[in-house]
DNA sequence: CTCATTCTCTGACTACAGTCAGAGAATGAG
DNA sequence: CTCATTCTCTGACTGTAGTCAGAGAATGAG
């Protein structure tokens, strides 16, 4: 497997990589390239641009006043604060960026243009499965604290889901709480999952000693569904709680949640009686954590 | 499908690019440790290492000194040749590059970790759909003259394996002949597929005024089989024929070339008495250049 | 043997990418 | 208002990649 994807890296590679030089090449360094491109068509404050890039400060400066001294783009001051600035593409700089979006276009055709047109649908799909994992295996999941920022805006996202999707809305008052407190070890925990920095989803488990941890808080942001990463938060919590001890472990959900409630079924749970009085559940499951069938992770 | 392409060049550069860092980062810069990388574990000489690479001769020069100034690699003069010189890692030079190796592995497991093992079967599966893609579409067809070499060792390659193949051997003095003049334009014509360079396959013409065109001469390169070079051939060819006033082609094939036998069958073909004395032919087939229904290229 | 060619190396460059240490203006918390 | 912080810019660097024009030695075709 592992000499599957060094092949698949050294392919990919040389070929896109040889894409890439085609896309940058417009007589201009590869540096001004990636500002103009990422200036974008509605100009773009500094801050942004050098977060976005990751650039020195200094660096990002110099690769602007070129671009301006070749009249591709217009710098200005922000209203908002004096101390930034905002730079905006002048019609040259976005002749520019559209020849650049062009050439990529063409690059990519020329990919597809020797092949059949079965060849054609069947690298396509190809490639947006590989697009699909790769992107799956860059989701970080890692034990937080609640109280992070990240976290909050996590919770914060999850409870206005909620409260779109249930049916009669969502009040975290009228919910059995979990708070920060109980969401962090030895209590319990928090797994955040993020993708590129961006808060992907989460899933918290609360121990009780002796008895049947409690998963709660199971969310995957909307941009990173399809990507197994309720499956795999799911089985790290389920791993979280049984190296901690749990033999058992419980949750219970609402039935607008139809995903959610698939997933545990496929995952092993099965459903119980109403072991608490959550007021927003209407199922309740529960699954043992013995050696398990060892299968789809 | 052409964004799809796309999203597939910008993911993959950024996930496998950031693992290139990882190959390289070793302290040393990236022209090194490729050098380092591509003289191999037994050796190599300077001249094949500058082809391979792609290097100015003055760069590699110097890179190759950088190497031996670190103790990484010693350089001797050819007993064959008294211009060339043979560069050969040090034990220590053996031991950098396995640890590239050893990082590029581990590079290339941290994309799989992360992933079920569903997820790591598709991937791996789609990754190799994609190289087998990609490399069908990096092979380069185009008219040749078959005096040049390319030409010239395709089809010695090509009569080999017929001597191999055919029950009582290959003279091609026995066969109908298809010789040089006869497959120039207007004559005839050759078409020769390459794959980085190397000869991957060809395909060619003979031209009748007034009568159907003959196929002959069709092989692909072992190294180039299964990226559906042979049925891309072949539908060249039928364009080329038709362009050029054909209305029928038709070609005669032995009856160990099972392959070839089932392209013909299934681009179309149908088989016919026999319209030539060929030592060689078991079968005979035939096509109407019509407007076909398109299909599989 | 002669002479064009091949192979490697050196010197002298250019250009791009990127870092670091400040300076100066604007901002906002106290 | 004060002062630490933020944002941008400038100057002064370093290191890598890569090019070009020869020079000198070895080779091989004639």
């Amino acid at each position: 497997m592992i000499d599957q994807v060094r092949s698949f890296n050294r392919t990919v590679t040389q070929r896109v990589g040889a894409l890439d030089e085609a896309f940058l090449a417009s007589g201009r360094p590869l540096g001004q390239s990636r500002v103009l491109w990422e200036i974008g068509p509605d100009g773009c404050d500094v801050r942004q641009l050098r977060a976005r890039l990751e650039l020195d400060s200094g660096y990002l400066s110099r690769l602007l006043r070129s671009l301006e001294d070749a009249g591709l783009a217009v710098m200005e001051q922000s209203t908002a604060d004096g101390r930034v600035r905002i730079v905006r593409l002048t019609a040259a700089g976005a002749a520019e960026r559209d020849e650049l979006d062009r050439r990529s276009d063409a690059a990519a055709s020329s990919i597809l243009r020797p092949l059949s047109d079965g060849q054609r649908t069947r690298l396509v799909a190809a490639m947006a499965e590989v697009v699909r994992l790769l992107t799956a295996s860059a989701v970080d999941v890692r034990v937080a604290d609640p109280r992070e920022p990240e976290a909050r805006a996590c919770m914060a996202a999850y409870f206005a889901e909620l409260a779109e999707r249930f049916d009669d809305g969502f009040d975290p008052g009228l919910s059995i709480p979990a708070g920060e407190a109980e969401l962090t070890p030895p209590a319990g925990l928090l797994l955040l999952a993020t993708l590129h920095g961006e808060p992907a989803g989460m899933g918290a488990l609360k121990l009780h000693a002796g008895e049947p941890a409690e998963i709660k808080r199971m969310w995957v942001a909307r941009a990173a569904r399809g990507l197994g990463l309720g499956r795999r938060l799911l089985s790290d919590l389920e791993g979280c709680a049984a190296e901690r001890g749990a033999r058992v472990v419980r949750l219970e959900t609402n039935e607008s949640l139809h995903e959610a409630i698939s997933l545990y079924r496929s995952a092993g749970y099965r459903e119980v009686p109403a072991f608490n009085d959550e007021a927003y559940a209407h199922h309740w499951f529960e699954k043992e954590l013995g050696r398990e069938p060892r299968g789809e992770r």
